[in-house]
DNA sequence: CTTGATTTGTGAACGGTTTCACAAGGGGCC
DNA sequence: GGCCCCTTGTGAAACCGTTCACAAATCAAG
């Protein structure tokens, strides 16, 4: 079952999944993967491709029944159970992510919030207290919490996160702006912003005009 | 001199940039591409091939020295000017970014905001003014903006686009959960936290505990 | 039931990126 | 100055992901 699916597949079924989600709630029967392909931003082929290594979804002459796809995303990528989330850092970032609708809309709960600034311990998001980070561990242990959320200064997110997956964490969304190191066996996502600025920077100041688009796209 | 390079590559660069930062920062004379290598997260054959396409920097025998190479990316990537950079958005997310320390350090100076609300439009933000969103063209193209983030809800996202496109803006950097359509000659790049946090769910869910190590990188 | 119009699923071709491996160059020491 | 060690720069090979192209399947209409 387990054949080594890329993650920039995993971020397509994401996309498809999305656009998905919007045509069910516009009572939109079914797609065809040229559509949907049009509307996630690739090619049909793609689509096709992607959902094949899966399974085989799709009703030929017609495309994919649209709720039917909805649940077997669902299913593929692990939404259909809700999963508990702790948050590191209550910056600004921190702040931010805990308000994120998305996150909650698709599962993702976030049920702890750790920081290590005195004056932010204690503090009530939503009835949910900051606690000290000097709890993390048992925190994390006894709240059965499986994906952590690092939104700390970068030159303290790999003490967090060696922390972190010693309380046995295996799945880490860091926003530090830095390369963590984790062991075999965690699942570790980064989304660095400024990264995708410089990319940005890079693209308007060189072929930026010149000869074929440069526009980009996923990260 | 526009080879072609791909995205992967200039995102690493970034990476390098960063890690060179700190090398510098602690006095450290000369890197190593092995050296570079293991603090920005991939091998040393990737370094040396990385920084090939952009000249020959390093001495054989001694490696990289860090001063000369922080400043040979920061051409490459169009860091030694400053950027003049809009946001449009002023919720949750607009907020952070806007106190986001990184994008100020790299030179992305964030000289507008914007939003629709009328709640928010009026409002300073350490001595700057949210502006009503209609006056977006005109603020824009008076400001030289070139660099937009879009920080607003996904149903709104593209239109943003469609109007800060016509107003000459050519680089977006994209925090909606969605798929953004730009013309040929705009760079687009997009921070999906939600696609990231469902790659996690994917990971946890089936390689998981299996087999080789599910630890993905990057974004 | 047959025909025609669609659209999927997929092997094969392609293209691009990463890894490998090694010759070439540079520094430092004796 | 000569020798040795180290590390780069880079063609070639390996690998991986994307695109192509078409046979197979389904639906609708007559």
């Amino acid at each position: 079952m387990t054949k080594k699916i890329s993650e920039s597949t995993v971020g397509r079924l994401s996309l498809y999944l999305r656009v998905l989600v919007d045509l069910e709630a516009r009572g939109v029967a079914t797609v065809s993967s040229e559509e949907l392909a049009r509307r996630g931003g690739t090619t049909a082929a793609q689509v096709r491709k992607d959902l094949s290594f899966f399974g085989t979804f799709g009703k030929r002459g017609l495309g994919y029944v649209v709720g039917e796809l909805v649940a077997e995303l669902r299913s593929i990528l692990g939404l259909e159970r809700s999963w508990r989330v702790a948050l590191v850092g209550a910056g600004r970032i921190g702040a931010a992510l805990y308000g994120y609708q998305d996150f909650r809309r698709q599962g993702f709960f976030i049920r702890e919030v750790f920081d290590s600034d005195p004056q932010k311990v204690g503090q009530r998001w939503d009835g949910l207290e900051v606690r000290s980070d000097r709890e993390l561990e048992d925190v994390l242990r006894q709240g059965g919490i499986e994906i952590v959320i690092v939104a700390v200064p970068a030159d303290a997110a790999q003490r967090v996160v060696d922390r972190v997956v010693q309380a046995g964490v295996r799945g880490i969304l860091n926003f530090a702006p830095t390369q963590l190191r984790v062991p075999p066996g965690v699942a570790l996502k980064n989304v660095n912003m400024a990264v995708e600025m410089e990319g940005l920077s890079y693209a308007l100041s060189n072929g930026g005009g010149t000869r074929r688009a440069a526009s980009a796209e996923r990260r």
